[in-house]
DNA sequence: GTCTATAACCCGATAGAC
DNA sequence: GTCTATCGGGTTATAGAC
């Protein structure tokens, strides 16, 4: 048997230096979108060649897909939780708030990636579009009223407003506030647009246990 | 005297071109973003040659940001009112929803352009930044609390979250849905960051003091 | 397997004919 | 004033040398 430590396998070495390459091609597509991203900055930012990643990956398109899929080791708790899925009425918000919260302390490179070049790049769009759908079903499942899914659309486009402005466009003061200062501010607001009762004052038998991190 | 109308002045001939012209390249510019955008799809566009377009507008990015400039005749209630800006505390809210009713009801092509270039372009978003700022001080002066600012910035970006995704992304029902159905949802969410009490009222008369940073 | 050279294409911009 | 022809540069993608 080879010693994979002394001798790295030629897949190995080939799997090693294909995962630089999607690295380098990250941020590079999150920094300057689909369009002005060029194969040759790529390859230049990974230390190989271009031709190289025209031998793995095929095309420009082709690249763009595996890097903006996000890699196992930066899913957190990304998207919307799967355990509120079927939680039902009165804590959507709560968990749409704790996405949020965890996009807002750090949103993955490969998601920056799709973001950026949503609006000028049609597969961005469709990718987009796809990883929105079962989110944007999950939160209009949790809302009982029947304009749900405007609701759900709502919540959907502020989530990603706000993260558009705090990574993208990095204006006003969105960009260095707190997770924390961000997620207060808004959770009245996701309250009102799920259709809850607002938790800290009224009256209200407060059932109302946020879910243990 | 030469009549106008029998036979147009010299300098009007032109002007008509290059109005068409602009009307040409804000279609594309809202529709592709500027990377997309070639100077020959708009001189085709408009029915005259790529030539003629650089000859008058010396370079795409001049041609751009002419485009991107919005005509006087679209401009309804653009931004924010001007009347609403001394009028203190109180009517934040009912200002910015009155802006967002006018912009989802029809938002200028012009600024479609930029909001479709935003990202990827930094004219585009030098743009809109010089823009949005008047607008998120005025905001922010209207808001009594220590942390106006970021809440000015949170509903700025709502506001460009939810055009965006009714526009340029068509997702969910909230392309097809009614100015009014959207703004009536928004209007508690709006109300709470601008640190305002909620006007239709369930109980309630929560003066609910927003704890000063 | 890795890299070099180059093909084929489209762009913005320029110069000049009509 | 309007349009044609073309230049120079950059891109993806391919073919072939090492």
């Amino acid at each position: 048997m080879t010693e994979p430590s002394a001798r790295p396998t030629r897949a190995q070495q080939r799997r090693q230096t294909e995962e630089r390459i999607l690295t380098a091609a990250r941020e590079k597509f999150a920094d300057l979108g689909y369009d002005r991203t060029t194969i040759r900055a790529v390859a230049t930012s990974a230390g190989v060649d271009a031709g190289l990643v025209m031998h793995y990956f095929g095309s420009k398109d082709e690249l763009f897909s595996r890097a903006a899929e996000v890699p196992r080791s930066e899913l957190p708790t990304h998207g919307f939780p799967a355990e509120a899925g079927a939680a039902g009425t009165g804590e959507v918000s709560e968990a749409l708030l704790a996405s949020l919260a965890s996009r807002l302390d750090s949103e993955p490179l490969a998601s920056l990636a799709v973001l950026r070049s949503m609006l000028t790049n049609t597969d961005a769009a469709d990718r987009y579009r796809t990883a929105a759908e079962p989110e944007l079903n999950q939160i209009t499942a949790g809302i009982p009223t029947a304009d749900a899914e405007l609701r759900a659309s709502l919540l959907s486009a502020i989530v990603h407003g706000v993260i558009i402005e705090r990574y993208l466009l990095r204006l006003g003061r969105l960009s260095d506030a707190t997770p924390d200062e961000i997620i207060q501010l808004l959770r009245p607001c996701f309250q009102s647009l799920a259709a809850e009762a607002p938790s800290g004052g009224s009256s209200a038998t407060e059932s109302k246990s946020p879910s243990g991190t």
